[in-house]
DNA sequence: GCTTGACCTGGAGCGCACTCCAGGTTGGAG
DNA sequence: CTCCAACCTGGAGTGCGCTCCAGGTCAAGC
């Protein structure tokens, strides 16, 4: 299994440096390797951890929400029901989030068509 | 005109009391009229507004943009062409951010499936 | 006339998610 | 061997957008 220093990580992830170490500290990441000299080293499983974060983040789930789900998948198999509980709640969040957002886009193109109007 | 209390303002624009106070505060709102007791009086003007700020606060627009905007209204009518381009960049980072959500909500539901097919 | 609740002010405090900093170590290029 | 960029730590600081508080005023109902 190859692993990647902390620049390659942050990379593919589109997470800072400081924000990886960030979510370590938390204790979102956890378990992430180190070299001798203490540099960390992120592997394939961690990088596919991010990039499930960024899904999370990006559709608006607070950290200790994640936190949650990434604290249930360190607990083992039998909680992978409320795991699946979780992201279906999150789901339906994000589509009620769409929906506003829609909704408020299209009063914005109303409120540019107005301006278009005036000349 | 008639004019509206600030509970019945907060009501109509989902802001609670506090914000619309705030808003004033920092000048995104102003001219709100005021009793002789020095309480304030929302016109259905100061509410159309409200909703207004609703609308871009919902599709993500920093405080300070949306305070331009005001600003800019204020200043007259020859600040339309500059308030239209405010407001069409605006739907532009709109459409991006909707995007972004719409693929990422497609990998939450990916996710799930995955759930879905272990039981 | 008294109570209650909606309102007022200025200013402090909060929650979130980072972001930055000082001061130090390390590993590879030249 | 030297230098530089990338990395490390603990902890402080930041930006945003509110939110809360103390202490006070005022109007309406009982």
């Amino acid at each position: 299994m190859s692993g990647y220093p902390p620049s390659e990580a942050a990379r593919r992830s589109g997470f800072s440096l400081d924000t990886l170490r960030y979510y370590e500290k938390i204790g979102l990441l956890s378990g992430i390797g180190r070299t001798s000299a203490g540099r960390r080293v992120f592997t394939d499983e961690d990088l596919s951890w991010l990039v499930l974060f960024r899904c999370l983040r990006d559709t608006g789930m607070p950290i200790a929400e994640m936190r949650r789900y990434a604290e249930l998948s360190r607990a083992g198999d039998h909680t992978t029901g409320e795991r699946r509980e979780l992201l279906v709640r999150h789901a339906e969040r994000v589509e009620e989030q769409t929906r506003l957002l829609q909704r408020q886009y299209d009063h914005l193109r109303e409120k540019i068509n107005f301006y278009d109007r005036l000349g």
